[in-house]
Parts: structure tokens; C-alpha cells; sequence
DNA sequence: GACATATAATTCGATATCGTAGTATTCGAT
DNA sequence: ATCGAATACTACGATATCGAATTATATGTC
């Protein structure tokens, strides 16, 4: 490859377009996440704790790290929202007869009730936030989404001068 | 009751698109902003720490109100942060004398010199984390965030039954 | 079977983060 | 000039959050 594909040799302008991404990327999950869960408050319900529980109400018990890993927290903190979740008699951990380090979290009785209540108008209040953009461009949002998750980037270092 | 405009009667499907999309939009900024920022462990800052020496770089002495709504943060964060900052003497606090309400904040000399130091290569950072999409993609994907974060919505606010 | 390594969860210490309440100051209406 | 409302920041208490160290258990290698 020798052909340059673009009128290269203007990093500063691809350093201020992706700048200028980044910082909407923020802004655009920050206020969506903070206008649909507005309603958690009345609940008394972290933003982790509701994801808690959403995630357990979706995949029935599982242990801590696989809850930690979906809402992307660490584990250390997710000892910590479980430990409240725990008190207020949402959760309960029960030891795994498999793997005898491992918590299974399982939802209360009141606790399967707390999330089957709150989820729907949140998933209401989602599908309104959304409404923002038509469904082709909510599509091409999440294709643009998981292409910066994965991270495949420019593989080239940049030349060192 | 009139002409339907879409196929609709789906506010399932719609959901469901919505959250998935909300997914990947979260998925997306946390991964973007964990990789991009790993490099200031290195030097002892928070995300926020570094947001306001960035802001006060790019921006001048501004009061913390100014700083707290460029980060995304509430007012009382932004004292607690701050507090932070001046202990390692890279900020000041100064008396606004046009409204004494206000406290400035300022750079230190060495603050200007740690994040003029820091913050080219942390653009770049930024830089090869977005390469992920194609220049036209970075710009579609911004159009997208403004529009989400604007949250012009879909006026109807459901029937209620 | 013993042992090094890996994994799940916890503990600990530090900072982040928010909401509420409180203080100082400014502004607007009278 | 005064008084009520608004604004900028701080104080405080509670939870979130992380990284590093720790404990208990599991797994792979010899």
C-alpha cells in the first residue's frame, strides 16, 4: 500500500474531528442516560442497583462477575451495590454448589416485584429518548457504536520523527 | 384516532430497538473513554481532575459553574475536585471582584505545564480511538449525539388508556 | 498428591458523585 | 432603600467507584 487514500499529512484536523465526536459521544449517552433514569430517585434505586437488577430479571441468577461485566463496573464495586441491594432485601446471595467461590445473585420475591414494576415505563421512557432519531439512524448508530467498541483501529503508530 | 403512519401498534418493537441501541451507545463511550484515558493513572489524575485542567487550557480562568456544566458534573463534585487540584497546587481559586459570589479558577504555572504536557498525546489518543470509523462516519455518528442530545422526541406522549 | 497459577469475591483506603441544606452575594421589584 | 428571589459556592452525609491486597477455591502440571 503507497497510494495515500486521503490528503493525508493533516493529523491536527483528524485530531480535532475526533475530539469534536468524542465530546457529543459523551453528551449524547450522558443526557440520555440521566433523563431515563430520573425515575430511579423516586425509587431510591442507584443507577448500578437498577442495572442489577434489570440484568437479573433478564438473565435469571448468575454470579456477581457476570453482572459486573454487563453493567461495566468492577467487581470490587459490585460487592458494594449487592451489599445494598442485599440489605434492603432485593438480592440474596446464595453460594454456587459447583464452584464454591462463586455467588449466585438471585432476585427476592420483592425484589423480582421492584423491577417488574419500575422496567416497563423505563423501557417506555428509553423508546421515547430514542424518538429522537428514526429507526434506520438509531440502526446506524448502534453499527457506528460497535465499531468504536471493538476498537479496530489505524494500525499504523504513527511515525516516530 | 387518524391514518396510522407506520405499520405501527409495535411500541414493542420500537422498545426493543430503542434499549438496544442505548446498549451499544453506553457500551461504546465507556470503552472510547477507559481507553483513552488509562494514561492518566499515570499521573495521578481523575477523569474529572484532567476534564478541568483541559477546560481551563482551552477555555482561560472561568468560575467553577462554567467548569462543572463543560464536564458534566454537579456544582458540589466540582468543589470536592477542585479541592483536590489546589492541595496539588495545579489550580487556584481567586475572588472574581466583578461578582463575589464567584471563585475563578486559574491554572498555576504547574498545572499549565503538567496538562500542556499531557494533553497532546492524550489527543492523539483520542485520535487513533476514533479511527475506528472513516472521517464521514465520525460525522454522521456526531449528528446523531446532537440530535439525542438535544432530545427532540416523538411529541405525543402516549394515549392514556 | 503437591504446588504454582488462575479465578470469584471481599476488604480497605482513597476519591468521585450526588442531593440537600446552608452561606454569601447579587438582582429585581417596589 | 428594602426585601424576596436567584445565583455561586461550600458543607455534609450517603453511595459509587476503583485499584491493590487478601482469602478461598479451582485448575493444570508434574
Amino acid at each position: 500500500m503507497s497510494a495515500r487514500r486521503t490528503p493525508s499529512s493533516q493529523p491536527d484536523g483528524a485530531r480535532r474531528r475526533a475530539l469534536r465526536t468524542y465530546v457529543l459521544l459523551m453528551r449524547a449517552s450522558e443526557a440520555v442516560t440521566r433523563r431515563a433514569h430520573a425515575h430511579l430517585a423516586a425509587e431510591g434505586l442507584s443507577l448500578s442497583q437498577f442495572a442489577v437488577l434489570e440484568g437479573l430479571l433478564h438473565l435469571g441468577p448468575n454470579p456477581q462477575r457476570v453482572l459486573a461485566e454487563r453493567i461495566l463496573r468492577s467487581p470490587s464495586n459490585l460487592t458494594t451495590v449487592v451489599d445494598h441491594l442485599e440489605e434492603r432485601g432485593l438480592v440474596e446471595r446464595r453460594s454456587s454448589k459447583e464452584d464454591r467461590r462463586v455467588r449466585l445473585l438471585h432476585l427476592t420475591r420483592s425484589g423480582r416485584a421492584l423491577i417488574g414494576r419500575i422496567f416497563p415505563p423505563h423501557a417506555e421512557g428509553l423508546r421515547r429518548e430514542l424518538s429522537a432519531l428514526a429507526g434506520r439512524e438509531q440502526d446506524e448508530l448502534a453499527r457506528l457504536c460497535r465499531k468504536l467498541e471493538s476498537g479496530e483501529q489505524d494500525t499504523q503508530p504513527r511515525p516516530q520523527p
